[in-house]
DNA sequence: CCTATAATTCTAGATTTATCGAATTATATA
DNA sequence: TATATAATTCGATAAATCTAGAATTATAGG
């Protein structure tokens, strides 16, 4: 993932609606949620949260499985997990090494 | 830091610009970087870019030290370590363990 | 005091994002 | 086929963000 991936990456999950969305597949684990299971928890009106999910779809937080009517979302653990060694690199450059800091 | 305090904080690192900003700072260091240099470095007009530090000074992930009439961003390592931690846990918990994956 | 420098604030326009009801598409089922 | 359900797309509005030139503030130095 380069420079401007990560960007798109962290804009999607600013966003307090979309990371709460994320957060909530991330416990419902690799079977994920569909989208009515999303939407009554997260009490977000149906056209308003199509719009997040394909928004976070389009950067790779999410994959979406379409099984007879409903759509089922799953979290893309490797793609966070990207993210994270990510802004791991950026912290653990330069002067800023910490005593016990992982250094990559 | 709560749920909105890091989407507030991704919200600002998703912005190519202020990305850029960010990891040019941590490769400057503790010591940071002036926002002249800063400028000169990215090329990015001395207006926006007093933009995107505001917004990033606002968040949490710079500091602002002002030095007679130079002022100095220092990244905040420890708040991006939070940042890191917060999307760390995320991404462990639930059902989604890989092998010689830290737990929390 | 005057000038140059560092940076911000002001201002305004362009673009993007967020929101959500209404209409639509796709599929299951009676 | 008719109906209900799951979800998206459409459309329109409001709000936030991005951009950058011009004006302003603060400070150093001649």
């Amino acid at each position: 993932m380069d420079h401007d991936g990560v960007a798109a990456s962290l804009a999607e999950l600013g966003n307090t609606h979309r990371l709460a969305v994320f957060r909530f597949l991330v416990k419902a684990g690799h079977n994920g949620a569909s989208v009515g299971e999303i939407q009554k928890a997260l009490d977000i009106p149906a056209s308003t949260l199509s719009h997040h999910l394909a928004r976070m779809a389009k950067v790779g937080l999410i994959k979406q499985e379409k099984h007879s009517r409903t759509i089922v979302c799953i979290p893309d653990y490797h793609h966070l997990q990207n993210l994270i060694g990510f802004l791991q690199a950026e912290c653990c450059i330069g002067e800023n090494m910490e005593p016990g800091a992982a250094s990559l």
